[in-house]
DNA sequence: GGTTCCGTTTGATCCACGTCAAAGCGGGAA
DNA sequence: TTCCCGCTTTGACGTGGATCAAACGGAACC
């Protein structure tokens, strides 16, 4: 009883303090007291709006903070000397942005919000040293980080190894899946990024991208208008995965 | 004088436990004090040879510590369900591998030696602990992960938009430089892998790998001889590394 | 020295995707 | 409503790299 008042009073502050979103894949999966959420909602004042097409931060800027994002969605990309560009990621509420930052106190991409946004502000430094006080806190900043180090490697390989509609249809059932992890249908959503972001994230041009999500339309396993996406066979957008055996 | 002497017992301390390469990347650089150099030689205890072909670790192995390269070359490669295959990466005496690890408790992907190998094994939950008391030690750690990912982007780039002759170019040129740190020769080197793995990690066939190799052969801009690399002109190389404007 | 095995090179052909071009569509502004 | 503009779709064609195939070369073993 006593216990359940507390967590329903628990639930209510991180309510305002971080909305339902951002920190639980930061903090709340690992159990803080109290007195521990408390230190790190302190920690996590500052919040910060980003419109759409605006960054968050721009490769070269200083490294300060990760960003946890409350309500939006950003694209992470890189640029090179020669000017080409790769999106590396897109990023949802409650996801985790900034670490490239941390290992030359500059970061080292852009990440620009692909509708308006807001995020909350982690000071770096002083995550660190809470998570020196909060050993369950510093694990998950760990856990974080390496979870991105995986996702990456899957990246690679839809890069290094699956054709157009198998990078297509990976992209569409993550998406779905992250979607739907998030409370919203999985079957249907809308798209934030064009087709040129989607190509330069899989490794694909604009055109091949169109012609593979009409390809996907035609086959009956999604209905595709504009942006907006209904997954109409999910398993057989699965089977999509799988190299034709040729 | 007297710090002199200091310094040079503590490089002797030094060389017999971590050798010169293991740890530097991961705690030297941060200016510990001799008591604190002490207590993480103590962490580092356990040593590991891995004989050539030989996993350090395998996907789906628990999770328990990461691992300094004493000396050695190693490959990891993930595997998906339909048996495809992708290297995400050589790592080579003084890297860290097992970071894939840190997010499920379970390794992620293989780490396959290239040569016959030795590693120090550094248990992750004592390297957390140890980071609680050494912030220095904490930051290092966290700065070894997030320069992971940015090496990740840094593939991704490669993998999305650049072509064979141009990803074989960066693959020699970030070869030779890390060999180049290490006090080896920039200029001429042997390949620990394969054509087959180097396409792997590349996205390409062997057989375009061999070609590219033939083709620069042919340009005078490395000379090949099996896995023995001399590299002629590195200015040429990078040039080679934009994107002709054809 | 010869044989075997595995990795590498090279050639010929094919095809998935890129490139170039044009038309379609939807949303915002006037 | 109409125009405009950026995004998307679709078609025709070209090409870089994959595929298939065969020969070559070095190292280990007998």
């Amino acid at each position: 009883m006593d216990k359940s008042v507390r967590e329903t009073s628990l639930a209510g502050r991180l309510k305002t303090a971080c909305a339902q979103c951002s920190l639980r894949e930061l903090c709340l999966p690992v159990g803080l007291n109290q007195d521990e959420v408390a230190r790190l909602d302190r920690l996590v004042g500052a919040r910060r709006k980003v419109l759409r097409q605006q960054p968050l931060y721009r490769a070269g800027d200083p490294f300060e903070a990760l960003y946890a994002i409350r309500v939006g969605f950003f694209k992470t990309d890189v640029l090179n000397e020669d000017g080409r560009n790769q999106v590396t990621g897109f990023q949802m509420a409650g996801e985790i942005l900034g670490m490239d930052g941390i290992s030359s106190e500059m970061h080292s991409c852009n990440a620009i919000a692909l509708e308006d946004s807001e995020v909350c502000v982690i000071p770096f430094d002083q995550l660190e040293s809470l998570g020196r006080d909060i050993g369950a806190l510093q694990h998950n900043l760990h856990q974080v980080l390496s979870r991105e180090i995986v996702r990456d490697h899957g990246v690679m390989m839809l890069l290094g190894t699956m054709r157009a509609e198998e990078r297509l249809a990976a992209f569409l059932l993550n998406i779905s899946q992250r979607f739907t992890v998030r409370g919203f249908s999985h079957a249907e959503f809308h798209l934030r990024m064009t087709r040129e972001e989607i190509g330069s994230y899989l490794g694909l041009k604009l055109e091949t991208v169109s012609r593979a999500f009409s390809k996907f339309q035609d086959e009956k396993l999604i209905s595709v208008q504009q942006r907006r996406i209904r997954i109409l066979d999910s398993a057989g957008l699965k089977k999509a995965l799988e190299r034709r055996s040729g």
